[in-house]
DNA sequence: CCTTATTGGTTGTTGCTTCAACTAAAGAGT
DNA sequence: ACTCTTTAGTTGAAGCAACAACCAATAAGG
């Protein structure tokens, strides 16, 4: 009764992506929280910073980034910089704003978790599929995003043409 | 930094993917909690016991089928049984166990609220991709959830050969 | 039988997310 | 200059979920 006026096909479709999305958090937390003490959501802010100039963004910038609200990054980045993962400072440009930086230990940190994170990536989702798999959810995950995200917040991340 | 170690391809399908895990429950919370007043995870419940013959499932059986800890089923079918759609009552076979039951307003309930999930779901979802993205998807899917759900806990959803 | 282990569920704390309210700065219109 | 609106971010209270501790019933071993 559920999701019926979906055909077979596209019902067992749904159904697989629903238990994937249900699942994959889980998988992805647990290893942070175990080997490196992070959230997912934590490791996956702190990477973006990683990656940004300066290693330094926008509060804002850095929330649409990882698709969250403004007072939930704001509670994760105040327990961030309690750990000295980070520091906040007031942006000169901009006097309303702040800037999200990381500083050296929390470098150290997204180093030191990275290779366990990808390895956990790799077991259990990249080296589950075919390379023509791989090309052909690339492209789906576009398709999707089209859909979910036409904004592109996220985008950024996934750079579509990319 | 973040996802090094994996090739360009891999790398594009996975931020895809992260990115679609990412965005897709708030899409569908929100439509179901919008028109419906249920989360997902709620719906999600009372659609399983829907499908359910007698409209009956062992608590531990829905757990598993919606990947939830048993604690967390027991507190939700709590409040769904405050708001009178389902019932728990003692299994008869096993005096240890607990048989959640639909009730006819929760099935009244999962007939009212389906066609606007459905809905949802193709408007964000399926009808984004092509036929042969519905198919690939499918695959995909079995495909990783042999990785993330070895032991097939939530099978009885995918039903791997269906 | 009596003991121990295992399974099935419920009940309290602890921590994170969300929601709403608030401060403060930048722009826009008059 | 003066107000009105929008943008940026923080804060505090409330709601859920996870974890742990717990009770009850079946099953297994001596």
């Amino acid at each position: 009764m559920d999701t019926s006026w979906l055909t077979p096909d596209e019902r067992a479709a749904w159904v697989r992506l629903v238990a994937v999305v249900e699942l994959l958090p889980g998988v992805l937390d647990a290893q942070l929280r175990e080997d490196s003490g992070l959230t997912h959501f934590e490791y996956f802010a702190l990477a973006m910073l990683s990656e940004a100039p300066d290693r330094t963004l926008r509060m804002t910038a850095l929330a649409q980034l990882s698709n969250a609200t403004l007072p939930r990054l704001s509670h994760v980045a105040k327990r961030l910089e309690a750990r000295g993962l980070l520091v906040r400072e007031p942006c000169a440009e901009d006097r309303r704003a702040t800037n999200a930086r990381l500083t050296d230990e929390g470098w150290a940190k997204v180093v030191e978790a990275a290779p366990g994170h990808v390895a956990n990536v790799r077991r259990h989702v990249v080296d589950a599929l075919t390379g023509d798999q791989v090309r052909q959810l690339r492209e789906i995950g576009d398709a999707l995003l089209a859909a979910l995200d036409p904004d592109g917040r996220m985008t950024g991340l996934y750079e579509p043409g990319t």
